[in-house]
DNA sequence: TTGATTATTTGACGAATGTCAAAGGATTCT
DNA sequence: AGAATCCTTTGACATTCGTCAAATAATCAA
């Protein structure tokens, strides 16, 4: 499982086998059941999450209410971006939708070795080049897609959400009310 | 002049001299007269542009229409993101809104020679992590603000913008229409 | 299976916002 | 100054969407 992960990685940049077994170290598989945590309310993320099985949701609380920011689905990466990299308490939440397998790369072993390891450094920019593109498409499809097209699109590229979690759960990913998306839905 | 800006990226990691005397190849000042480009339509963007001195505008088409995505003022840096690092052409535009001076580094600067520098390694991390931290910002502000309070985080933190830029570019990138943004500017 | 709980749909209504159109200000250029 | 252009405001109206409330459907546990 850890070698099909480190050749997930090199896939950002070629790593050479030393530093694949630097990296080693750092890494660790967890198991979270159904409806555990994989990044708890307040628990400072030290980790890149890579689900290896399973489903999880990412959310956190608005005015008290539940907003789901993401769905990290096969072999999708998640991490809380504000608490990784300034070590404050997280305000997102990570949950296994499913019995979920999690593969952990601790943040040292990217944000400590990447000053001394080149490889690790390039691995680094590549992921965090990744995430910004992904968090820039993500802003543009909120700016300019309407609510609908969105939906259209979740369904194109993850459609095992829908079966997955609840319709509300979908609707604040959309940042829609659940009847609108109710509605949405029954016209497509 | 150049001296002050490699002093600004040594805020986010520390360089040595050597490694500012190799960036220092990398960086180039330019006048940009307002309403030129510093980033052209359709151009590969090749630098990260930091503002200096002056303001700009950062915006692209959709539906024929002009949205803006972001306002740079004095020492912000922009660049494009998905050009810069997928090598395509920018579909994004910046403008100078006044006449300004524009320092740019050239993303061979940063990498290129993060392959072989590990302190250009960890500048280019810890740039890219901040530019993903103010991405999540965005996305969040857009999420969960209303258009109303938008606009007055954004004469909170860029007051001047108001003064620079005509109304309607402010309501494009607070996604909403200039009579709306009117409307509400009559209510502060 | 049955009842309890949770999830989804539907209807009614009001608030917020977009669109179209027009008027009034401000700025720029000659 | 005067004309032309650009910018901003305002009004009227239609549309979208959120909220509240209730009904229906689906799921789960005893």
């Amino acid at each position: 499982m850890i070698p099909q992960f480190l050749k997930r990685l090199d896939e950002f940049s070629t790593l050479s086998d030393a530093t694949q077994a630097q990296l080693q170290e750092y890494i660790s598989v967890v198991e979270v059941p159904k409806g555990e945590f994989i990044l708890k309310h307040q628990e400072v993320c030290r980790y890149i999450f890579y689900i290896e099985a399973g489903f999880a949701r990412q959310y956190y609380y608005k005015d008290g209410k539940e907003v789901t920011e993401w769905f990290a689905g096969n072999r999708d990466f998640c991490f809380s971006i504000t608490s990784y990299f300034d070590g404050t308490p997280s305000n997102l939440l990570i949950e296994a939708v499913e019995d979920s397998t999690v593969i952990r790369l601790h943040r040292d072993g990217i944000l400590q070795l990447s000053k001394t390891n080149p490889e690790i450094a390039q691995l680094a920019i590549q992921m965090f080049a990744r995430s910004l593109k992904f968090s820039q498409l993500r802003t543009e499809s909120i700016l300019f897609q309407s609510a609908r097209d969105r939906y259209l699109h979740l369904l194109d590229t993850k459609p095992y959400v829908i079966q997955k979690v609840p319709l509300a759960h979908i609707a604040s990913f959309l940042g829609i009310s659940q009847e609108t998306l109710s509605r949405i839905r029954a016209k497509v």
